[in-house]
DNA sequence: AACAATAATTGGAATAGTTCTTGATATTGA
DNA sequence: TCAATATCAAGAACTATTCCAATTATTGTT
């Protein structure tokens, strides 16, 4: 349920400002889609999407808002080689893997208590920032 | 030293044939230009470079030969965001961390004994087939 | 509430990296 | 040597993304 008792939608609200980043309607309405297919949707997939409810946003708008909400942290941008980006809501720290026979994108976290630097041969001093973890294969399913 | 006694060049020898692959006077180019120069080049570095010794080589076998020599598991095909792909000669399984500031790009191994499925929570019956790690950061030398 | 200043949106053009196409050239196997 | 096959070169085409200029929306100030 909503706060607003008289609304109809059953969306999640989205507030009017996250992370400060001025929530508009093509922002609420991008993250809200985001939310909703968790299958990492690439720009154009959430354009097609959002048109239901925006009909005359444009391509270049969807690309701004995802722009500006990976900007403030407030989903991410994954790359598979050089496919189109995909876009995440999850802010975990996460990898991703990708089922080449589905196609699909699962998010792959890290088991409890586990650190990259632990496992990994860093430079000296490196201060990491970013990370991208992303792996190809098949599911076996016997 | 090369086996040739009576060669000029000081480059390493590269086969006719690696991995089944045909090592064609292009192909042994690009390749020896990955080795030499380990600094994970673009491949247009790798056409600029490679005009030296072929100079009627053009970038669309710069790519094809780049993209034999991934074919075959010869070199790496490496991604950073959406920025041009980088192109490795080392093998094994390894990240990479992109230094922001100098923009080098540093191979990290994994500590020894360490493997990835040991770090990470998969999806149950999941068959890792290619792997990329991608770091960002800075290098504090203090 | 009106207004100026600022920010966001749109649609189309531009860009960059890469791939595709076609004809020429080289290599292999018979 | 000849035919079949693979590779190469040059440039055109493609695609994801960014840029640009004009319009529209929002904010803060009076």
């Amino acid at each position: 349920m909503v706060s607003h008792s008289h609304e109809h939608t059953p969306e999640v609200e989205i507030p009017e400002e996250i992370s400060g980043l001025r929530m508009t309607r093509q922002r609420q309405e991008v993250y809200r889609i985001l939310q909703q297919e968790r299958n990492h949707p690439t720009a154009n997939d959430v354009f097609m999407r959002v048109k239901d409810r925006l009909p005359n946003i444009s391509l270049a708008t969807v690309y701004n808002c995802l722009e500006a909400l990976v900007q403030h942290g407030i989903i991410r941008q994954v790359n598979f080689d050089r496919e189109s980006s995909r876009y995440c809501p999850n802010l975990n720290e996460h990898g991703h893997f990708h089922d080449e026979v589905t196609g699909v994108i699962h998010d792959v976290g890290f088991k409890p208590g586990v650190h990259l630097a632990d496992v990994l041969n860093l430079p000296p001093g490196a201060l990491i920032e970013d990370v991208e973890i992303t792996l190809r294969g098949k599911i076996t399913t016997p």
